[in-house]
DNA sequence: CGCTCCCTTGAATGAGTTCAAGGCGCGTGG
DNA sequence: CCACGCGCCTTGAACTCATTCAAGGGAGCG
């Protein structure tokens, strides 16, 4: 039994320098992982949590991606975001201890389960942990606010360019190729992200695929030429970022 | 000199039960005020911070209103929200001490200024306090999640209505009618905060207005059909949303 | 009175959507 | 091993809602 759940080693994890052991001593990281709970592995579209459950915990991505959106009356969902490794889900529970939205796993998944009650105790006795979760937090705020850009003013193919750079990026960060790589979600996941419909992002790719700047092939994408990716979007970002890394 | 900066009174503040000191003894609300720093008055069109400045402090809005937005290099604004007053402004520098986007008036305003290090030093020692900031950090995450939804699929009329129903709320929620109020902000800004252009919010609210929804005249708003402008909201909200008060 | 800024209104345009059809890859079952 | 079916994606053509372009109105202020 015991063989299905991973090992909780924050210490020796490679994601512990985007997650909140940063900063932290060795015995402060142990004290942080004492109060980890393990987790089955989620596989392909099951639920982490939903909407309007009971928040008692966080969750940080450990491996695997997931998706979070929120569920209209009439039935439409919104995605949210998407969750790569070493990335906290569940922040928007601290406002009253539920879930706002809901989440979804991309692909077989495994987290790291946090509960709230614990984690708000121990960034009180350890203050390098509560600077870390500040920092996370912030994170969250920032990329929320990234993605109001976003969704505001850019056109399709902006919307395109920016959302494969954002991936590059981000898997740049976990030390995979920021070149090539998988999309885990599928096009109506990044069309519904994006604002767009799924045939629009269809023709964004076909097109970016036809000028030579990437090349796609089911969900693999390969970026051919990140300058004229980047030129792309350049001009809507604000001048404190870089997609340079 | 003195008589200039507002003064510092948690305690009585009317606001005290929207913003940090909510759930504090009289005694904890007193050494919260402690940290408090006085500031002048920002008038019409001047900024509280801009994007980029290093940033030693988060603030809440006292009295009046500002406007947050994020500059591209190309020029373009992107506007990311409104604050009332009791909200809290700058958290995004919780990432790395630094503001991610630039704050303004947009009529003569009071804000209180709380330095972080002294903020987070505070939360250590207050759990209350602690408690109290991370319920407003998730309620910031919550409502930018909101507004992710509110850019990504909605109509021009379905954004204009949601836009009116969250200022009536807001300000039913300080105590001011909820169905007659000042716009604080220009067209323009309402138009770029939803993703629209200046003409179409001008038509959108004359389209609610020639339905008898709504009376405008000039910055002001009167609803005179709530449950007319529900209506138009509704199927997009999650279930766990709602207008009513 | 004559600016300027802010907002409204009308008509033409266009980017993205909608509707419709077809293709591709993959698993299942004959 | 092939045939079939299903989910996922692409492509084309018509349409539509919001934008763009252009003009004018009205409040506030020197």
């Amino acid at each position: 039994m015991e063989s299905i759940f991973h090992k909780v080693d924050c210490f020796h994890c490679r994601l512990a320098e985007l997650c909140l052991p940063y900063g932290l001593t060795q015995e402060e990281t142990s004290r942080l992982e004492a109060i980890v709970k393990r987790k089955l592995p989620i596989k392909l579209d099951e639920y982490l949590y939903r909407q309007e459950d009971q928040a008692q915990s966080v969750f940080t991505v450990k491996s695997g991606s997931f998706r979070s959106f929120i569920l209209g009356r009439d039935g439409a969902e919104q995605t949210i975001g998407f969750y790569l490794p070493g990335e906290l889900m569940g922040l928007e529970a601290l406002q009253n201890g539920r879930f706002r939205c809901s989440v979804v796993a991309l692909e077989t998944a495994t987290v790291c389960e946090l509960p709230l009650s614990r984690l708000n105790e121990l960034c009180g006795k350890i203050p390098s942990l509560q600077t870390q979760f500040m920092r996370i937090i912030g994170k969250e705020i920032v990329s929320d606010h990234s993605k109001i850009v976003l969704l505001g003013n850019r056109s399709a193919r902006e919307k395109m360019a920016t959302f494969l750079l954002m991936l590059s990026r981000r898997y740049s960060a976990l030390g995979f190729s920021s070149t090539e790589f998988n999309l885990s979600m599928r096009r109506h996941d990044i069309a519904n992200f994006l604002g767009l419909t799924i045939e629009t992002v269809s023709r964004q790719l076909t097109d970016l695929s036809n000028s030579g700047i990437i090349t796609v092939k089911q969900r693999g994408v390969q970026i051919n030429k990140l300058d004229a990716l980047k030129a792309i979007v350049e001009p809507c970002l604000p001048n404190h970022f870089s997609f340079t890394h």
